[in-house]
DNA sequence: AGTCCTTACGTAACTCGTAACCATC
DNA sequence: GATGGTTACGAGTTACGTAAGGACT
């Protein structure tokens, strides 16, 4: 029964020095870092000679400080690594003490009539439980998943009907598809593409796009190319609307929120067959509840 | 740019103390586990305070020596931990210096025409590369890749049609499928069912089956129940072949071992709907040669 | 000159091994 | 009483902070 799938000395690297090393390449900086992680610049400092001494090769350059090809793919080894050891803790705590609460988080657009019956049923089921939820952008919610500091995240994004998400890695979650919805180009009420049938996202590329990288990032539909005449930050749907109401630009959204009185249209999208989706995230602790998120068991 | 995703202080665990635990939980014993790490037993005693300590609750019972619910999730968490942060080593090794060798392992039913087709135009062009090959179970294949120990890895297994294998983490490698056969039940020439057209696995539960972990593990097959008559422990095909022309219990293997002169017989499996699959997991530095074992890639 | 990373050095904390201790078979 | 995990304690090492140093803008 013994697996002899040793893992050597050598192999292992200090967790504490890879936490530094993601927070110096994320911030660009040995003194934001230190701050951050409560350190005096020296240590950080030292924290990485150490790390680059371990690893026989330097990982940022200083001046400006940058990544090296070597830091790159350690930067991303690195940030999985820590939720995942983030994950272990969250999940070895639940072993032992299962929480007396229900966290639940969402993506803007994860808010959907099914969501909401959903979530009705869940609190008539859990109603003995302190409920919290959060609105966050789809890193921060499965990240926040992962390390089980919610017990459930519905995320949403666009992809081909067969395709899943293409989420962060989830630690130890589940993901669950829990709603599908139509993805259309919305456009002012008024516009002229607004009477074609269908449109070809390609064709679109000399439009001026918004982009809203905390509701719907440009960057992560399945289509090159697209400028971005705008970029809104922000999470409040409404205001993205009313800015392609007021003609700052298109947008990729679902159906749903292009209804009528929105001052939009929506026009399907023929190219890339794409769809909205919004999946559901469940660690251990949440498994259960999530049943109740099932679209399938109805009332 | 920056990702507000932080991990706290209090995430991070030393991987070293993970390091150990695992060892502990594999061995079943802190001395054992002491000497396969060059520790005394008291470091390692020390060490799993220590972790328990951190994680504020047990995590094994001593005397005897097991793993307590909490300790069962940690270790699940801990050995996946390992490798990556293994693989993540060996991946910075790689962008360093690109080895100047070829590293291949398979496991024993992943030798396929194709396969051998493939390696010699792999020799061909790597004609200057050291070439090793290593024969071993799937984990030791899969965690060998993730950690950079070898550069290409085949593994076979069964499966439905259209579903992949399910492997355990590999690190950062990507696996795609390079060959597919049936997958029948091997038979002793001559054996009563060997007429039929077609079987129902779980109507054999009640036969004698032959467990061959280190080739195809029962328990890996997607059906429940199938007792083992006889265990060989061992990769060598030819041996599981003839215990199985011997009469001595039978297997589900690909169709392609079942040949005229084995002194078997093979009868497809009409359910579940099972083929045999070989995957290729590949790193990195495993990508470009990867291409070379692409079966639609003629020479 | 100012910003920001590195290096030197002293102190505090930690980790491991030895050895004595204790529990279970 | 043998086997095997725990605890006490001291030595060696590590890791951090302070402070001085150096490079680039």
């Amino acid at each position: 029964m013994i697996s002899d799938l040793s893992i050597r000395e050598t192999d292992v690297m200090d967790a504490h020095l890879l936490r530094t090393f993601v927070a110096v390449a994320d911030t660009g900086s040995f003194s934001t870092a230190a701050q951050r992680l409560s350190y005096t610049q020296s240590a950080v400092s030292q924290q990485i000679a150490a790390l680059e001494a371990d690893l026989g090769t330097p990982l940022l350059t200083r001046r400006p400080v940058a990544l090296t090809p070597a830091g790159e793919r350690l930067h991303r080894h690195a940030q999985l690594i820590l939720v995942r050891l983030a994950a272990a803790r969250a999940d070895v705590a639940r072993a032992v003490a299962p929480p007396g609460r229900l966290a639940l988080g969402l993506t803007p657009l994860a808010w959907t009539g099914e969501v909401a019956a959903a979530l009705a049923r869940i609190r008539a089921e859990a109603a003995r439980l302190r409920t919290s939820v959060l609105v966050g952008d789809r890193d921060r919610i499965v990240t926040a998943v992962a390390t089980g500091e919610l017990d459930l995240g519905l995320v949403d994004g666009f992809a081909a009907r067969s395709d899943p998400l293409r989420l962060p890695d989830p630690g130890g979650a589940r993901a669950v598809g829990v709603a599908e919805d139509a993805a259309v180009v919305a456009l002012p009420a008024g516009h002229p593409l607004g009477l074609r049938a269908g449109l070809d996202l390609s064709d679109l590329a000399d439009a001026y796009w918004i982009d809203a990288p905390d509701i719907a990032p440009l960057s992560r539909l399945p289509v090159d190319g697209l400028r971005a005449g705008l970029s809104y930050r922000g999470a409040d749907v409404p205001t993205l609307v009313g800015l392609i109401a007021a003609g700052h630009g298109l947008a990729v959204l679902p159906a749903r929120v292009v209804t009528a009185g929105s001052g939009l249209v929506g026009v399907p999208i023929k190219t890339p067959r794409l769809i909205h989706r919004v999946e559901m995230l469940a660690d251990r602790s949440g498994q259960r509840l999530a049943a109740l998120l099932d679209p399938t068991a109805g009332p």
